[in-house]
DNA sequence: CCGGGTTTTTGACGGCGGTCAATTGCGGCA
DNA sequence: TGCCGCAATTGACCGCCGTCAAAAACCCGG
């Protein structure tokens, strides 16, 4: 028997952005050739994090973005009562550290799930190519809007919506994601706790438990711990909109303004 | 009597980055000389909107960047039920139509608080700018990063605070802001209704009424309308922390992680 | 100065989800 | 294999805030 495994590892480490399986997602998206070897010089070492070790912390002084290649993170605040805040997930194609942008310092901190594997992107030398190539730029432009339009749909979730809804947008979200990724989004493992979730949702975890029991309930998931497997991805997306619109719904929140 | 209005309505009227009160918040700052010049040649015409126009909707075809240059925006999206999601707030030297990079389309709709004059910043030509100028292109992403910083703020916000403490944050954010405006930041006026409020902070138009009123009973604010007075910034600044940290505090809603 | 419509305020009430507490389940380690 | 610790689940309770309704304040045009 050939060593599949073998093959797949042989091409986690491969280290140059043209034979990278995020091409599409990530920053060499559109760039080719001449250009891909000069953004490949600016890219450091890929790091390897084990699960539960920051790549970076509030405060630290900034050098880098970077970029998931494997695996996924968190980005969190802490406030001074030891509370975190988690802010985002990020997957592989995705990038972390542009907060850090406008104060040079890290406002959050960005820690690992699980084993993850990140491209460094040393913000001085990604400067001065990006400066050479337009069309990265403009890449790096839109990997960076990326983000923010992903925060906004987060802002939305958390502004308007009831914790079931939460909860079916988040793993609505997840599954696209892993979609994105030819991933089967239909058999998700979670790399995040139940906490992590209840944070980022802007719940608590016996809320978030709860209503993974309810779903299961129904018919829609299949929880086992991490792994969630979603049974009825059509049911799921229904969960996703309010309150059914009879006419005078009673669920509506926020009544359309004017 | 010289006429000092005059005088104040001329410089609002100046077109070039060089003269422009901004300066060192916009994307002019640390830039000079002939580089400036350039900037200049890029920044269309200033235009003017009146209260409750829109600058972009969702879905436009996106073309530029825009920064505010005086008065105020506001960004916010529409689910299907016309229900409305304010998701900024925009004061002079802001940027907003970052979203747009992604896709190519606005994600979101920008419109006037009161009336307000805008930059726009043809993206074509910004990046042929920038491209040219590396300060520039390190300056565009300062800001764009300070768009994304505020963003987290107003998450932690929405996550895990009660009504009277986003209220509270949301306040003080807003004093914060006019002060590096060179603005009395004790003094507000409103440029949003009370419902824009409520949708910016995952609450209903009663419930932020209810808290103005409170805080006013508390003497720590002077409410009149869309006037707002901190009489109390030290205060304003307690809300802004959960519940007093007395051991085994009933308030906490997030007890520390781990 | 007056009248209609909108924004804001105030009150009463009920439910969603947060709090507290106890149990269960799973993983790691000797 | 059995113990320990943490994560996750489940249940009981109740308070904050959303809902509904009405009054008050304000705006503006005539």
């Amino acid at each position: 028997m050939p060593p599949v495994a073998d093959l797949i590892d042989i091409r986690q480490l491969r280290r140059s952005c043209a034979s990278c399986g995020l091409q599409e997602l990530c920053l060499p998206a559109g760039i080719s050739g001449d250009d891909l070897a000069r953004l490949d010089a600016a890219v450091r070492d890929k790091r390897v994090l084990e699960r539960g070790r920051a790549l970076y912390r509030a405060g630290d002084a900034f050098h880098s973005l970077f970029v998931v290649r494997s695996g996924a993170l968190k980005t969190f605040v802490t406030d001074e009562n030891a509370t975190q805040q988690v802010i985002g997930f990020h997957l592989p194609g995705e990038i972390v550290g542009i907060d850090a942008l406008a104060s040079g310092r890290h406002a959050s901190q960005a820690e690992a799930l699980e084993r993850t594997s990140i491209c460094e992107l040393p913000f001085a030398q990604l400067e001065h190519v990006t400066s050479e190539i337009p069309a990265l730029q403009r890449q790096l432009l839109r990997v960076i809007s990326r983000e923010v339009v992903q925060e906004h749909e987060h802002l939305v979730t958390m502004g308007q919506q009831q914790a079931q809804v939460r909860l079916a947008i988040f793993l609505k979200s997840l599954a696209d994601r892993y979609n994105t990724l030819h991933r089967d989004g239909n058999h998700l493992v979670l790399p995040m706790s139940r906490h992590d979730i209840a944070s980022y949702l802007g719940l608590v975890v016996e809320t978030v438990s709860r209503w993974f029991t309810r779903f299961e309930d129904a018919g829609i998931l299949e929880v086992r711990r991490k792994a969630v497997t979603i049974l009825r991805p059509d049911l799921l997306a229904q969960m996703c909109r309010p309150a059914e619109s009879d006419s005078g719904s009673k669920k509506a929140r926020h009544p359309a303004a004017n």
